[in-house]
DNA sequence: TATAAGGTGTTAGTGA
DNA sequence: TCACTAACACCTT
């Protein structure tokens, strides 16, 4: 029935609607084919302006930074907070694609590949200093007039220098660009707008800095300004579409676009509430639009057809110079260019270019906010793990407490005013997501664009590493160091020397000490405030500084057995150093403390705590980045090092802390868990600390108990207010079925519940019950299918699991059998039953199938890991059992 | 175009 | 059948 009305309405809306365009479309094209016939004939699409050039002498935003291939010129996007406006710069310095050799002009010139290039356009010597050594060196620079020359020709030479570099970046590098940052034009040029600092506060910094070097007090100076610059607030929208789907599971193809859009939502900053539904037959009204409350001040506009529709959508859109979707990447965006073009829109019509697995707003920036959340920093560090699973609603959830529209149905089969509801929900949360909490993602974005010298379109499509990378990039250029090859680096200095505990990894880590199992009252955790990254600026670790031959002062780098692994050059200040340095003082030395002062307003308070955030963002990466084997700088000696010399100082002051009579219970890297410390001793630990490594130890956490399972990476920890933290436990992890996180929730209360070691025995008996009743209840089959159902993610599509079939890929099988489609990073909802397979997704499962003993197998790991704090056996439980069991 | 290693637990698959 | 390892997912620093 419905699939009769499918066809007949696809049918209908199609062929009305290439009828109506032509006529439409006629009236459009008319000026603009005049202009064509007098101009080179050129691609119909890229005619269209749709950003007017920037007008001089006005303060603008620079927001990104492209290449045009037609004008053969690089742009900018500009936004004019006064106008609420974008507009676009094109390069007047007439700046070129480049990239440079260590070769003489005169042996260039003989490379045929380079110099017959069509897009060749000359040769010239340049000045480089060598990042090791300081020392000037010459170089080739071979000036192209197109950057894919650069990929043509980079491989008819031996080495090729900063030759992978995308062409606008390198058009940032060597203009010195800050994206984010408010410049005024002028005679066609960026002139830098500084933003006004007070006296006191510049004082602040130098004193922060007194201690650090000549380099990094200087660059100290010139971050400071655009840390402290307000992050412009944008006028933006979101939007969401919705589209006709025929079955259950299956995702419209983008590119095919064959079903009808039927509604599109969109949700300004200016206030802008809309949704546009298309008419349909095949379904019904329901109540009236206005009498929906979640569609309350909402503008609800219906359309005959789908094609006036979405003019209606792209007349709006375009007073936007920022547009935001939930993965409009990879579905809203290229399935309205698709479809619009099937519906008979020319795509000079639509303001975007559509690439493989590339789209681009011309008319502004898109943002891509299912992109930015994904990004693994941004949600680890910036929003520290709210949110573990990363769909819109998981996100909003977690985010502003609000969560999507639920339906039980897909949205083909809304009535229309449940459609538009749920549509609309979706733009809301979208554009909240950039809203909240003084809007907190905006300036983050635009934080995170300064500190990496990236446009926003990139930064908010890439993660960390490239972050990283782009902000050294971009450092070397401004210190005119030449960017090295990653064969020079690793050449350069020794192979890692460790080796890791776990198989497969390049060198060794840190150190956990094994904690013993039990209930402890009283315990202060004593932890190094950014431990790697202060190793990184004390010993002056960078890839340059790590093994350098050429050195004079050479300082050994032992771990914590006395080893020698590598030596660092302290001749001059090593560039990881210096930025991380710079970092990591600014943060703890200033925005912490700022974003913490009671003197100035929420608001401003509000914003240090952003900017805090955001530098604990890159802070945290350095490390890790410099030991990643894709990262350009790859460092793997300099990562050795960092972790050696993070287990030479835990290692070091536990020891101490224990000759000082602490009792030191478990540490993880770079903690330490004291039992009931005296006061005297910890500060002598922390000034020890402090005289040993100029590091900072501070008490980072008072737990009225901890209870250890054990086991490494696993307690729970209570403090005095009661709050509890449970880290590592099975309980904790977001696959553990429902029904044994309510019920450890519960038995979480007990354990709070205890003041002093004499509750101990009483709490241990009745937990000893309460995991007897679960035990009872589950044989009893008393909970509900859905709370038994374990959820794991696919990390890869189902083909590619080829090596075993887990358990979550059997039970997406036999969903995909029945027709639901699955993709990687889906949740897999199964239950352990007493098929072969072990296993059936909760849809098809029924709770009799459901396989007990597996059950009760869970429930003891999962409790278990609690019980061997009281020191109970899983034996004493069951043994209870089976005699209750026995008398029943 | 993708930050690191250390750790726990479950299951599949393998070879004796 | 049993003991072991590899693969996988998730968590901690």
């Amino acid at each position: 029935m419905a699939k009769q009305q499918t066809l007949t309405l696809l049918d209908f809306v199609t062929k009305k609607n290439n009828s109506e365009k032509k006529e439409q479309h006629k009236v459009n094209e008319e000026p603009e084919s005049q202009q064509e016939t007098q101009n080179e004939p050129e691609p119909i699409h890229q005619r269209k302006e749709w950003l007017e050039e920037a007008p001089e002498g006005r303060v603008y935003y620079l927001l990104s930074v492209d290449y045009d291939g037609k004008k053969g010129k690089a742009f900018m996007k500009l936004y004019d907070p006064e106008a609420k406006k974008m507009y676009i710069l094109y390069d007047s310095t007439n700046h070129k694609p480049y990239f440079l050799v260590d070769l003489e002009p005169d042996k260039v010139s003989r490379i045929p590949k380079i110099v017959r290039d069509p897009s060749f356009d000359g040769l010239e010597t340049v000045q480089k200093i060598d990042p090791y050594s300081g020392n000037k060196i010459k170089l080739t620079k071979i000036v192209v007039k197109d950057p894919l020359a650069v990929r043509r020709m980079r491989n008819a030479v031996p080495k090729a220098y900063e030759a992978h570099i995308k062409y606008f970046n390198n058009y940032i590098y060597d203009l010195g660009l800050i994206p984010g940052m408010p410049y005024r034009l002028e005679k066609g040029k960026l002139i830098p707008v500084q933003p006004k600092i007070n006296e006191s506060e510049l004082e602040e910094v130098k004193k922060a800095f007194s201690d650090s070097d000549e380099l990094t007090k200087t660059m100290a100076l010139e971050w400071f300004p655009f840390l402290e610059a307000e992050a412009p607030s944008v006028k933006r929208v979101a939007f969401d579409i919705e589209v006709f789907t025929p079955s259950r599971g299956r995702v419209p193809d983008p590119e095919k676009a064959e079903y009808p859009i039927i509604s599109i939502s969109l949700a300004g900053s200016d206030g802008l509430k809309m949704v546009l539904v298309l008419k349909r037959s095949d379904v019904e009204q329901g109540n009236s639009f206005s009498s929906n409350n979640n569609l309350n001040g909402v503008k609800v506009e219906e359309f005959r057809t789908e094609y006036e529709l979405l003019k209606r959508f792209l007349e709006i859109l375009l007073n936007y110079p920022i547009i935001l979707t939930f993965n409009g990447d990879d579905f809203d965006v290229p399935y309205i260019y698709y479809r619009a073009l099937r519906l008979g829109f020319a795509p000079e019509e639509l303001p975007f270019d559509i690439k493989y697995r590339e789209t681009k707003y011309l008319a502004g920036i898109h943002v891509d906010l299912y992109k930015f959340f994904f990004n693994k920093a941004v949600r680890n560090y910036a929003f520290e793990g709210k949110y573990s699973e990363y769909n819109l609603d998981s996100v909003a959830q977690a985010l502003l407490g609000v969560s999507k529209i639920k339906i039980d149905n897909i949205v083909t089969f809304l009535n229309l005013e449940k459609l538009a509801e749920y549509n609309y929900r979706d733009s809301e949360l979208t554009l909240n997501l950039t809203m909240f909490d003084n809007e907190l993602t905006w300036k983050l974005i635009i934080l995170f664009a300064r500190m990496s010298r990236m446009g926003i379109e990139e930064l908010t499509r890439t993660e960390i590493s490239t972050w990283i990378k782009n902000l050294y990039y971009w450092e070397h250029r401004r210190r005119g160091w030449l960017i090295p090859l990653k064969e020079e680096i690793l050449a350069r200095a020794a192979e890692t020397k460790s080796s890791a505990i776990i198989k497969g990894k390049g060198y060794k880590g840190a150190v956990v000490i094994d904690p013993p199992a039990g209930i402890f009252f009283n315990i202060i955790v004593l932890d190094f405030a950014s431990l790697y990254p202060s190793i990184i600026r004390n010993w002056n670790l960078s890839y340059e500084t790590v093994d350098y031959e050429g050195c004079t002062k050479k300082e050994m780098i032992k771990d914590e057995s006395g080893e020698v692994l590598h030596f660092v050059c302290r001749d001059k200040p090593g560039i990881t150093a210096v930025i991380t340095g710079l970092l990591r003082d600014f943060r703890v030395k200033i925005y912490k403390k700022k974003a913490k002062k009671s003197d100035i307003p929420p608001e401003q308070k509000a914003y240090y705590d952003v900017v805090q955030r955001a530098m604990k963002v890159f802070i945290n990466a350095t490390y890790g980045v410099f030991g990643a084997e894709n990262f350009p700088l790859y460092a793997p000696a300099m990562a050795e090092s960092v972790t050696a010399l993070g287990r030479y100082v835990i290692t070091s002051t536990v020891k101490k802390a224990r000759e000082l009579g602490l009792t030191v219970l478990y540490g993880d890297t770079d903690s330490m868990f004291l039992y009931n410390p005296p006061k005297e001793k910890l500060e002598e630990v922390i000034n020890w600390v402090k005289q040993t490594f100029r590091l900072d130890l501070e008490v980072d956490k008072v737990y009225k108990l901890v209870a250890f399972s054990g086991l490494k990476k696993n307690y729970m920890g209570v403090y005095p207010d009661g709050k509890v933290e449970i880290k590592g436990m099975l309980a904790k992890k977001r696959n553990t079925p429902e029904f044994i996180k309510k019920e450890f929730e519960e038995v979480k209360g007990l354990v709070i519940s205890m003041n002093s070691p004499d509750d101990v025995v009483k709490i241990k008996e009745k937990l000893t019950y309460k995991i007897k009743d679960i035990y009872n209840k589950l044989k009893n089959k008393g909970y509900y299918l859905d709370e038994l159902a374990f959820k794991i993610m696919l990390s890869k599509p189902l083909e590619e699991y080829k090596k075993t079939t887990p358990q979550h890929v059997k039970a997406a099988l036999q969903l995909q059998a029945y027709g639901i489609h699955v993709l990687p990073r889906d949740v897999i909802m199964y239950v352990k039953v007493k098929t072969k397979d072990g296993v059936k997704p909760v849809q098809l499962a029924k709770l009799n199938e459901i396989d007990t003993e597996k059950y009760i197998e869970t429930v003891r790991t999962t409790f278990e890991q609690l019980l061997k704090a009281f020191g109970v056996s899983w034996d004493e439980i069951s043994s209870v059992i089976s005699i209750n069991s026995f008398f029943k």
